[in-house]
RNA sequence: GGUGGGAUGGGUGAGUGGCUGAAACCAACAGUUUGCUAAACUGUCGUACGGGUAACUGUACCGCGAGUUCGAAUCUCGCUCCCACCGCCA
């Protein structure tokens, strides 16, 4: 959620950045600037006339000490009229609130100055593009195929036990799938972030403080005898952590890491882009997430781009870094990477890790601020990325990795896995 | 699932209708002094929003929401969460 202190300060450059993510909001925000003056007003009215109401009501209480029944029956009719007035103002001040905040969550966050404007993901920007294509001398096979050769997925015990997107993983299939777990975690401490486990089911409160809610419940699965819903990511009860939380001195730096199994509905997704691994209702994911004082979420981004792209590397994949233009990027972002990895049989990039800074955009609504050096508590940045997502890493793996006599598992693999062949 | 207890500022905890935005103690911060991994003393010390260049000031907040009242941390109702014990159990 945009501050709309900013919004009072600075429409313009924020105008400017919206227009970026191709989106007019000049009329929007000349409304809700309206709505917030008048806002103001009527606040100001408010609490002068609840003032007067407080210094009525002392003055009755003294009139009761001093026995002067007349004079404080006099006042208590004084505070009839004032009481309605406070009823009205409140009601109106109220319903002016709650349509300011409900504007406030409808804007996108103002992308960064040095992304660019775009429609369409033939828009990003190329940043970065690192190994060498894999060819072959024999027809590659896609993964769904080798998965089912090899048996180490079963899609259709999955259709069987739940239904289309929860797959099976079996045998050596599940053991790949464990070390890249445990790969990607052992990195993520070696970078300095701290592990945890994290509940799979979170609360509406959670929900909102990220910002799945209140838009996007649709993409979530959700318990309603309990009211939980599955998380989406990790980011989700991992920034919850310090939801509400305000930190006591500029001198922090937060990193947090951990993997979950990730639950998303997918709705309106169909066709080639569903097939296999490629998109998945239940998959694995291990989450960074970096909570920052704002002069330092920049230095924290590379840092994560620069971890994600060493990943990538040490599984000897290749790859490409993509900086989104704006009108590709996620709601909260202010600016992300995309990373895709080459899927040699189905010749075609994958997105297996996103990596964005949120500024100031998921603190304010999480209310996660710090105490700068004027003990003036000031917003924190938060940013955060997949490093990395399952299932395409796997599939890239096998595909890429395919022989006529087998499929070859990375060399940093191998310790976690234990085999250096699926055959 | 059953029974009982509870929710107050960073922590412990006082407070049953006005003098309480909230005692006291601890922690923290600043200073004074004495000095050797410290003590004593003094002071500061919640958050949000509005107004003001600022000093400051107004309002709201004692789990959440509603109600009674001129006035609520305190009374009433609803909800949520937590703790203890019992039952069940990975």
């Amino acid at each position: 959620m945009l501050e709309i202190q900013r919004l009072r300060s600075h429409k313009e450059e924020v105008l400017d950045g919206l227009s970026k993510r191709n989106i007019n909001a000049t009329n929007t925000i000349n409304e809700l600037l309206e709505m917030d003056a008048l806002w103001r007003e009527n606040k100001t009215q408010l609490e002068n006339i609840s003032a007067e109401l407080n210094q009525l009501s002392r003055k009755i209480g003294d009139c009761f000490k001093n026995n002067q029944a007349q004079e404080a029956q006099q006042l208590k009719n004084e505070t009839q009229e004032l009481k309605v007035q406070e009823a009205a103002l409140k009601t109106h001040v109220d319903e002016l609130d709650s349509k300011i905040t409900t504007i406030l969550y409808s804007l996108p966050n103002v992308p960064h100055v040095d992304v660019i404007q775009g429609r369409l993901p033939e828009d990003n920007q190329l940043i970065e593009s690192q190994g060498e294509l894999p060819t072959f001398s024999f027809t590659a096979i896609p993964h769904w195929d080798l998965a089912k050769k090899h048996q180490l997925i079963d899609f259709e015990l999955g259709v069987k036990v739940t239904g289309a997107g929860f797959p099976f993983y079996r045998g050596k299939g599940a053991k790949l799938q464990r070390a890249l777990i445990a790969f990607f975690l052992d990195e993520a401490d070696k970078a300095g972030y701290e592990e945890f486990i994290a509940p799979l089911l979170v609360n509406e409160a959670s929900g909102i403080g990220t910002g799945q809610l209140p838009d996007k419940e649709g993409q979530m699965y959700y318990a309603p005898e309990d009211e939980l819903y599955l998380i989406p990511t990790a980011e989700v009860p991992l920034t919850n952590i310090y939801r509400d939380v305000l930190l006591p001195n500029e001198d922090f730096s937060i990193k947090l890491t951990g993997y979950t199994p990730c639950f998303r509905r997918e709705a309106g997704s169909y066709g080639k882009d569903v097939r296999g691994l490629n998109r998945l209702h239940q998959f694995d994911k291990v989450e960074i997430v970096r909570i920052e004082h704002p002069k330092n979420s920049e230095k924290a981004l590379n840092e994560m781009v620069s971890h994600v792209r060493d990943l990538l590397i040490k599984l000897e994949l290749p790859f490409r870094i993509l900086r989104l233009c704006g009108g590709d990027m996620g709601h909260a972002s202010a600016m992300t990477f995309d990373f895709e990895v080459f899927s040699a049989a189905q010749e075609k990039w994958l997105e297996v890790s996103s990596v964005s800074r949120f500024d100031t955009f998921q603190s304010n609504r999480l209310k996660l601020r710090f105490k700068d050096a004027q003990k003036k508590s000031q917003l924190c940045h938060t940013l955060n990325g997949s490093a990395l997502a399952l299932p395409r890493i796997l599939a890239a793996i096998l595909e890429n990795n395919q022989t006529p006599d087998g499929i070859t598992i990375p060399k940093v693999l191998q310790a976690y896995t234990g085999f250096d062949r699926i055959t």
